[in-house]
DNA sequence: CACCACATGTAAATGGTTACATGATTCT
DNA sequence: AGAATCATGTAACCATTTACATGTGGTG
């Protein structure tokens, strides 16, 4: 009944959409997001399965090949159930998270205004050129996601362009 | 010369805004952030200020009242230097961040499209209302950076609403 | 078979949260 | 004076990063 984080969260959600999946698998797929936040180091996510394993989200199945053994995992109701609650939390969905333009934006008056314009400058180029992760490739959804996402960060980007200082 | 975490950079940020503070009003500034991110709980400020200072960025003033011995902190020359370096990173500016409705929706297909809808709903209210923080009350640069921030986000709500599946 | 990339972890250190303790100030 | 609140921390716990260790399967 105790919340998940987000990366717990995220981390029963990769499984779900598997059906069955390995802890390296699901470790990969974060390594790979777009986002510098999913780090997908091997130090967080194995603890974490086996931490959701041992709360009876997850459920292992024994999958060994030679000397070495290895599981795949897979949800349980309870992690089901779980997973839904986290993923329907509106007040949580609705937070600001962490934006680190954002951030820096808030303390624009410490540097000059060529500076701030620099950076700016800079950030609107790399989110011109922001292309489609391969990850999701072959998931359409989530193409259209971080894509309008984008979209929004570049209206975002003129909005603030047109009067930088107050 | 070694690279600033984005909580290090907010408080040197913070201390350089105000010319010299505590280390109390930089943490409590945080819990006052209209981002959930930014927790400002005092076993994290506490301790980020001491580093801070011990790695020469910040300076201690002592300004006891009575028994208790408090600190006042200022920016030095290198703190001034290494913000002014995290500040104007844009590498790390153009970041995705971590946002917790992008997350959610990358795994919109595990639940019923009625509940998405809700969800997006839901979140649309909360953005419609979505105030200005006392905090950013006398700050109408940072005003603005938030308003323009939730208009975008407001744009990005439309889009995805007009084709919420694939 | 030697090597290299893939796969599966663990240990130490770092940093943050939660919960607590206690001093100082203001309010009634 | 006692209670509430503001201010300043610390300690234990928890999660994450970084760095390492080792197994395994394919390739020259």
């Amino acid at each position: 009944m105790n919340d998940l984080t987000d990366l717990e969260g995220a981390t029963l959600a990769e499984v779900a959409r598997r059906g069955t999946a390995t802890t390296y698998v699901i470790a990969n797929t974060f390594a790979e997001s777009p986002s510098e936040y999913w780090s997908g180091s091997a130090g967080a996510v194995y603890p974490l399965v086996r931490r959701l394993t041992e709360r009876g989200y997850l459920e292992a199945h024994a999958a060994s090949t030679g000397k070495r053994q290895r599981s795949d995992y897979s949800i349980t109701p309870a992690g089901r159930a779980a997973l839904t609650r986290w993923l329907l939390d509106a007040d949580r969905a609705a937070g600001m998270g962490f934006d680190p333009l954002r951030t820096r934006l808030l303390y624009l008056d410490l540097v000059s205004p060529t500076e701030v314009a620099t950076l700016l400058t800079e950030v609107a180029k790399r989110s011109e050129r922001a292309d489609a992760p391969p990850i999701f490739a072959d998931r359409p959804a989530a193409l259209c996601i971080h894509r309008s996402w984008w979209e929004a960060r570049r209206f975002w980007l003129q909005l603030i362009s047109k009067k930088p200082q107050k």
